[in-house]
DNA sequence: TTAAGTGCAAATTATTTGCAGTAAG
DNA sequence: CTTACTGCAAATAATTTGCACTTAA
């Protein structure tokens, strides 16, 4: 089981031809380490790290989650205007942003359907598309 | 025109209830004082104010834009880890940001076309859908 | 007159960086 | 061995806040 779990994230790893050293095998365990999707800030990922035994110091923790996010292993979300979250699932996919809480879950991607999409502009092309459904909780 | 220009901006803070101060009135004239929509940062929005002769500290453009932003005069768009845009157009419309640049623009809407949506879990309601695309200049 | 608005400087928060020590290949 | 990684503490950047002063109603 735990030994499951750092063998999918040394295969995470592995698979973006990165060194497995302690600190990212530490913080690739807690994101992919079962296998379902997660979303972090850096801050949440330092905690869940510290509250385990495997301590990583913050500064590299940020350091980590840009790494995963150029070698292509995380995408980045930008839904908060003073957090940047992370996601370990990289595919085009909608998000609820609780804005109550300021957290973030994936939306059913089957049930967001974009029948049309602006161009890009001549020179121009789609990085990505960003869908954030903001959610506020129903108070009448 | 300066005129017409500042009637628009004093108009748009009466139909919002706000008393028409000086900081207020310069901000609102940059913003809405030619009819067009504008995304602005408070930085952008404070050098704008400054380049003209109507000088607003930094901390009053924050407070004015986040005071604007309750009121429902603006509306707040999230799409930069670092920093926060603001946009004069109130509905719910898609934007390009430029990923060289960080610059923000409107996409045409007519070119969004969203056939179906995630439903709000329960308890929950959709405050707004942000459609944020993602543009990096085309390079090969 | 008086509650609301403004500006300054200091505080806060998220993130990045320089650099000396440590570990992976 | 040698280059890359890590952690600390200090630096940076965006934004917010406390408080004394000013202004609109």
């Amino acid at each position: 089981m735990t030994q499951r779990r750092e063998q999918r994230a040394a295969d995470w790893l592995a698979a973006a031809g990165l060194r497995p050293t302690r600190a990212r095998l530490v913080l690739a365990t807690l994101l992919v380490g079962d296998g379902r999707d997660r979303h972090v800030t850096a801050e949440s990922l330092f905690e869940a790290a510290a509250g385990g035994d495997e301590a990583v110091s913050l500064a590299t923790v940020y350091n980590t989650l840009r790494l995963f996010c150029s070698a292509g292993l995380l995408r980045e979300i930008m839904v908060d205007g003073a957090r940047v979250y992370f996601d370990t699932n990289m595919t085009d996919h909608p998000h609820f942003f609780w804005e109550d809480s300021a957290t973030l879950s994936d939306a059913p991607k089957e049930e967001l359907e974009i029948r049309r999409l602006p161009m890009a502009p001549m020179g121009a092309e789609i990085a990505a598309v960003d869908v954030v459904i903001r959610l506020r909780s129903k108070s009448g």
